[in-house]
DNA sequence: GTCTATACGTCGATAGAC
DNA sequence: GTCTATCGACGTATAGAC
């Protein structure tokens, strides 16, 4: 009998694929993208490192693959926190760009081996290209919080689509040094700097 | 008799390294570090591509070679910018920024292709590592103006390094998306919205 | 899946500086 | 005579075309 992929095959398959992905950014989050080499991811996952490569077509795709897994969650989690705060009907547009940016900084600092790989480690050019991708997706939520806000009339005039990427920028760029080296007792200094400056940016 | 180095070898290996310093840079002018391939390099600066391994260890050598001599310039452009104000001695610290920011705008969209790919191109780790000590060398020169800012009364007060870091951020990636696809006519708009949006960020 | 193009880096030979 | 710089073809790896 020909052998053909079955359903179960095939989940078998998306599941070792989804292991090694975990894995992969289980090792990210301690020690960076340089800490997730093919053999570590391999005996992370507990799988042969030849079996990364029937999964994934070579290294920089499978890192690609987890800058994007990892990624996602960031970009929801800020998305989620300039949304949410519809429910209460009542809030402005800077508690919304408020809370976003809060969201942003302080799951950078909580996880910050984390934070500093997807945001600045030197990176394989083909996983550089994810962030930059990325940043546009982050760039898309700042740029509905301020034009509501300028809508409302809260913020001044302003070209969205600038604002919202130097948003991004001046959020990243500010992270990068304290993701590096911790100083633990200022975060909430830095969240609330950020917050007013950001602020200030739009005001 | 034995070899010796002498002055006048010495010279003539420099200058061959030079040579090969400003034929890479004229490349990433014309087509960013895509175009800046070893053999063309060799192509562009009339030598063998052997010639180039007796000048860098490999290719990542050069090329962060390159990004620092392409990029010095520009930091002294905004340096100089920030600076030359005080010979009128009676400029204040926000004309300081304003200067800087255009600086830096317009030089970039004047030579985009370059602009990009010191600012954004994805490029090897190596590279990479270089963007970053040089997005510090900037924050180290916003870091001044706002300092001067606040002392005078100009700015508010607010953590300097943070605040220069963000304007670093904030500059380069609003920068991204007009350097990709040019619209010539908006970019004096885009310089005021710059300058505006940074005088609002620290006032 | 094969074939082509192009990339990086090496090597032995040659020319020239000392 | 001794050492170095240069050349450019070559080996090997990789990406894209068909």
């Amino acid at each position: 009998m020909a052998y053909r992929e079955t359903e179960h095959t095939l989940a078998k398959k998306a599941d070792t694929r989804l292991r090694l992905l975990k894995a992969a950014r289980r090792l990210v989050q301690q020690g960076g993208f340089a800490a997730a080499s093919a053999s570590a991811v391999a005996k992370e996952s507990g799988v042969a490192s030849g079996t990364i490569y029937r999964h994934f077509p070579n290294k920089s795709e499978l890192v690609a693959e987890v800058f994007r897994y990892a990624t996602e969650r960031e970009v929801a989690a800020v998305a989620q926190a300039s949304n949410k705060q519809d429910l209460g009907c009542g809030k402005t547009a800077a508690d919304k760009l408020t809370a976003a940016v809060e969201t942003f900084a302080q799951r950078a600092l909580l996880g910050r081996t984390l934070a500093y790989a997807l945001i600045a480690e030197p990176v394989d050019p083909r996983v550089e290209q994810e962030r930059l991708r990325y940043r546009f997706a982050y760039a898309e939520i700042f740029e509905d919080v301020i034009a509501l806000g300028i809508q409302r009339g809260e913020f001044v005039a302003q070209n969205c689509q600038i604002t919202a990427a130097a948003l991004v920028g001046l959020l990243a760029e500010s992270l990068v040094g304290p993701l590096k080296k911790d100083h633990e007792h200022e975060h909430d200094d830095l969240v609330q700097s950020l917050t007013a400056l950001v602020l200030r940016a739009v005001t």
